[in-house]
DNA sequence: GCCGATGGTTGAGAACCTCAAATGTTGTGG
DNA sequence: CCACAACATTTGAGGTTCTCAACCATCGGC
């Protein structure tokens, strides 16, 4: 049973880190132009997926899947392919030009966390354990 | 220097960790019949403060508190109190009810965190160093 | 007293999300 | 085989939250 304080401590050093990181994310989304609905998405499809797997990725609706993806079409980050063995699918694959943004788009956020990630030699691996305790599915 | 792997998952699990606390956090709003907007600005009316002030915590711009502190109005949890001083600031005070709609939200979220929270003695407090020592602000 | 800075509000507009309903497709039990 | 439930995707309506630019009132220094 923790102390009440420490609770508390924790969840707002948890929601401080994780609104920095989002914002990094966003500003370096809007390097490449990309609103960062859409920047999310492309970072989830390293591995081509149908729309279904996407928005469990995504945590959201199906129907919001669409949207995005018309924008990431639009740019021709992105492809819907349809499956050949169930047409009521359509898998996203990424173009070359995507496959590119993703990278850079990666690799700038990146960038950014691991500035804001440097801890003492070793702290680092400790909280990658210690967070990955925290029971995030009861 | 941090390894890559180890920012890579040190991102993805704060980001986890704080999607489930934002989560539970518009779940209690949601009980109480709040909007998230709202309730997060009620949890930050600890302390009351004028407009401006409260912009800042929450890290918005001004005019989107104006909203948020009308929807509070309408409901009697807050009231816009002129100070005598300067009669462009409004202070934003809680009323009996928004004092204690800002307790029970509060207590339900907190409960729900420390369900969370719940590591090994003294790993809670370990954790909350390790997170204290992320740069979050340059 | 003038003037730049400040607190607050308003209105337009955008991004993002959900829900309900529609469409086309699949697969299964009878 | 066929009706029917389940599923993937899209569309459209509607809501919340946010920003930006413009505005008014007030303040403080010069």
């Amino acid at each position: 049973m923790s102390d009440d304080s420490v609770v508390a401590e924790l969840t707002e050093l948890v929601m401080r880190v994780a609104r920095r990181l989002q914002f990094d994310f966003h500003a370096a989304a809007a390097e490449l132009d990309l609103p960062p609905a859409q920047a999310l998405a492309l970072s989830e499809l390293g591995e081509s997926a149908p729309m279904r797997e996407l928005a469990v990725r995504l945590g959201c609706d199906a129907s919001n899947v669409t949207g995005i993806v018309d924008g990431l079409e639009r740019r021709g980050l992105v492809t819907r392919r349809p499956d050949p063995s169930d047409r009521r699918v359509k898998h996203l694959v990424l173009t070359e030009e995507g496959e590119r943004k993703r990278e850079t788009l990666r690799s700038r956020s990146h960038a950014k966390a691991a500035e804001l990630f440097e801890l003492p030699h070793g702290d680092d691996v400790r909280l990658r354990d210690l967070l990955a305790q925290v029971k995030t599915c009861r």
